[in-house]
DNA sequence: AAGCACATCAACCGCCAGGCG
DNA sequence: TCGCCTGGCGGTTGATGTGCT
């Protein structure tokens, strides 16, 4: 039984999973690691590559209308995080799914609304007696419709009104990106 | 400056579904 | 049909960072 690393990656495997996936592509994660001398598993690799190393990956916060996205996208889809993160490019699931367990989760509650069922707990609290109430940052409210076509008003407080026609809910397969 | 509490997020774990022999 | 293997997903954990006292 060889020994495995676990824990952070250091710099110096991230370059040889990049490296090797670069040149070579990803064809079987268990033979992977083996193939590019890194000690990891290759359900390890799998998850450092998607979720931090792959080229077209989105770094930092989240805008205001990706969080109004991801509200209503988890309103229609529960915590299908993958789903998800289908729709909002250069997210991953983990990301998201961080991000609403310590961002929106908190914002939701906050203002009374169940985050798991979106339903407005506290029905006083309406967003005109709190022109903050769906603002994603403490100091810049949102506005009532986004760029993105979200009703953003109506995303977590009152029940459907949901512009499903702007979200692409497409789940038919496609050939695999090679990254 | 030190200690503590809380927030964040990378990574792991367990489970499940699909493919294949 | 069954069992094994692999990849993918969602839930959870734990290390690290940050802010407060």
């Amino acid at each position: 039984m060889e020994h495995l690393n676990k824990g952070a990656w250091t710099k110096e495997e991230d370059e040889i999973l990049t490296k090797h996936i670069t040149e070579h592509g990803v064809s079987n994660w268990q033979y992977l690691p083996r193939a590019a001398g890194l000690m990891r598993c290759g359900k390890s690799c799998r998850l450092r590559w998607n979720n931090y190393l792959k080229p077209d990956l989105k770094r930092g916060n989240f805008t205001r209308e990706e969080t109004a996205a991801i509200i209503d996208l988890h309103r229609l889809l529960g915590n299908k995080w993958a789903l998800i993160a289908a729709q909002l490019p250069g997210r991953t699931d983990n990301d998201i799914k961080n991000y609403w367990n310590t961002h929106v989760r908190r914002m939701l509650i906050g203002r009374g609304i169940d985050p798991q069922t979106h339903i407005n707990l506290n029905p006083s609290l309406s967003i005109n007696q709190n022109p903050r109430i769906f603002s994603t940052h403490r100091d810049a409210p949102l506005m009532v419709r986004n760029d993105a076509g979200f009703n953003v008003s109506t995303a977590a407080n009152r029940r459907p009104n949901i512009t499903t026609s702007q979200i692409n809910l497409d789940l038919s397969i496609r050939p695999p990106n090679p990254y």
